[in-house]
RNA sequence: UGCCCCGUGGUGCAGCGGUAGCACAGCGGACUUUGAAUCCGCUGACCUAGGUUCGAGUCCUAGCGGGGCAGCCA
């Protein structure tokens, strides 16, 4: 057990109580439920760092079960990205691996003896009817006409129903609780509907298939869950998770509810995530503009700033939407301490050096991560024609500029302070194509020996020994801050989330199968190596944040 | 005109009856061969009203505000 002085939440606080006090005569035992009808996102993030995590520093354990109730939406598919996901979150279920359907015997028994003891009943009222008898917010429902059929009449149908003797839609089992109820989930709520299609394990054994409600509590009191933690939508539904378990009298978990996760800018619940894949808003699941796991994971993001994330924002019952600001310090305070410094430029101007020899060609010594001297240096070579980014020349610039100008001398990161005598253009269009300078052959390194000062330095790359690359920069998926509170969050996606940068020029270093995958573009970001674009020419880059910029470019 | 939950700086999280702290964001400064990082500083909050108490952000009540619930989805 790790001992911190970090605050514990309600939930954790919930769960050392109960250990003090010897609950359960065990370890704590929890479950991360998913459904395998989508990918997880950053908010499955947060459950699944809670779940597993409660588990790690108690010793206990979590599962990983599939709630796979609903073989229309469901698909292997599904859980195979689910489990891919963990496991590169770094967590493991172990031998845990379960599934509802695993328990659709079971489940089947337990709604037999409710049906024995008068507690469920089949209704034969279609959807719209028993919608309309469940009565309002306001208002109390009606009882069903065939609430009051015996336990053996109902028996019977109920197994019909599993006989598939009925068309879907037909019957379906309830169970008998309180029409008048204040809470909804009491109005005799659905257990069984009959669905007439396969299941992607169970195949064809079932044409009946339990509901949420009826499968949800009991699959983890089979699986003798101590602590059944889900999102604050649940909540409603607790008094009847409860209620099948007394009523069946089987091991009682508790439940407890937290707030779900909102993120600006961005969406996401599985329906409109699913939208923005089927619509081709972006190019799948993966995109790197989704905040899915797969996509954060392909724009550049670590396990690790995924999980130092989840610790930042805690564990409440209060709605919350965090800023994005959050999961990108996540991301830079882990990647400035590991990933390696390189220089790149995205808009290339050529900038030549009059005074410098044509012929020649300079290593120059440059520090890998300035934060981890273990990182060591490596040697960049420096010629008469090297590129520069565009943005850090300007003909006319404005106040407080610190880069290139006409007569300004500037620094060339590691390399050596030159001075801009003059800049060509393009007569028809007028756009700046090179720039000219001359340098100080006694600052070589980057020192003036006259200690001299300089306003600013800037990147470089040698124009003929540096790699073409294509570099994908994302910007936020939606133009507001809350997607979600628009008519049609579709109005609202941003027309700019992608911009393709196709000929950068980066040092050629970052062609070393060894180097990694990430690397730190100086002044401009973290960049992330697409590895199942390996086969291309070209190397492929996502931006996967920028650097912090008080400068407002 | 039902039931449930939640109200602490801009956004989140802590404070467990003894007079508010942390992170992110913002602003300013130091340092700087990344306008980064790092360091220092600043701005800025207990929804309201009663009550209990020597003492309330913390306990009670009411009000107000926000959220969830009317799938044969989960």
């Amino acid at each position: 057990m790790t001992q911190t002085n970090e605050p514990v939440d309600f939930i954790r606080e919930i769960v050392k109580q109960d250990l003090a006090a010897n609950k359960w005569g065990g370890s704590p035992i929890t479950r991360f439920p998913p459904e395998p009808n989508g990918f997880l996102h950053i908010g499955h993030a947060t459950s699944i760092c809670l779940n597993f995590g409660i588990a790690e520093e108690t010793g206990g354990q979590c599962h990983l079960r599939f709630d796979d109730t609903n073989p229309t939406k469901e698909d292997q598919r599904y859980v195979d990205s689910i489990m891919r996901d963990i496991e590169w979150l770094g967590w493991s279920w172990n031998e845990h691996l379960y599934y509802a359907s695993d328990y659709f015997d079971q489940l089947y028994e337990f709604a037999v003896r409710l049906i024995r003891d008068g507690k469920a009943y089949v209704d034969d009222q279609n959807a719209e009817t028993i919608r309309i008898d469940r009565g309002t917010l306001t208002q109390g429902g009606s009882d069903s006409p065939y609430r009051d059929r015996s336990p053996d009449e109902n028996l019977e149908l109920f197994e019909k129903m599993k006989n598939g003797e009925f068309q879907e839609g037909e019957k379906v089992l309830r169970a008998r609780i309180d029409m008048s109820s204040g809470n909804l989930n009491f109005r005799d709520p659905v257990l069984y509907r009959i669905l007439k299609s396969d299941h992607q394990r169970t195949l064809g054994k079932w044409c009946i298939y339990p509901m949420y409600d009826f499968a949800h509590g009991q699959s983890d009191s089979i699986e003798n869950i101590t602590h059944s933690i889900c999102t604050l939508e649940f909540e409603d539904h607790r008094p009847l998770y409860d209620w099948f378990i007394k009523e069946l009298n089987i091991h009682h978990p508790q439940q407890i509810e937290f707030a779900r996760l909102n993120l600006t800018y961005t969406v996401l619940s599985k329906r409109k995530l699913s939208q923005l894949v089927d619509e081709k808003f972006v190019e799948g699941w993966d995109d790197p503009r989704m905040p899915t796991l797969s996509g954060l994971r392909k724009r550049g993001f670590t396990a690790e700033s995924i999980k130092e994330f989840c610790r930042l924002i805690g564990v409440s019952k209060r709605p919350k939407t965090i800023e994005l600001s959050l999961l990108e310090h996540s991301l830079r305070k882990g990647l400035n301490l590991t990933a390696p410094r390189v220089m790149g430029v995205l808009r290339p101007l050529k900038l030549v050096i009059d005074n410098y020899p044509t012929d020649t060609t300079e290593y120059l010594e440059a520090t890998n991560n300035p934060e981890d001297e273990s990182m060591g240096t490596r040697l960049v070579p420096f010629e008469r024609e090297l590129y520069i980014e565009r943005d850090d020349f300007s003909e006319d610039p404005p106040a407080k500029f610190n880069r290139l100008a006409p007569g300004r001398e500037v620094r060339l990161r590691y390399g050596y302070f030159v001075t801009c005598t003059s800049f060509v253009t393009n007569p028809e269009s007028g756009e700046i194509i090179e720039v000219h300078c001359t340098y100080d052959p006694t600052t070589k390194g980057g020192y003036a020996p006259d200690g001299r000062k300089v306003r600013g330095t800037i990147h470089w790359v040698s124009a003929n020994n540096c790699v073409d690359a294509e570099v994908r920069l994302y910007d936020t998926l939606f133009t507001v801050e809350k997607p979600d509170e628009s008519d049609d969050f579709r109005e609202v996606i941003n027309p700019n989330s992608l911009e393709v940068v196709r000929n950068a020029k980066v040092e050629t270093i970052v062609l070393d199968p060894n180097g990694g995958n990430t690397y730190q573009f100086e002044r401009l970001g973290y960049f992330t190596k697409d590895t199942e674009n390996e086969s291309e020419e070209v190397p492929l880059f996502h931006r996967s944040v920028t650097l912090r910029d008080t400068w407002a470019r």
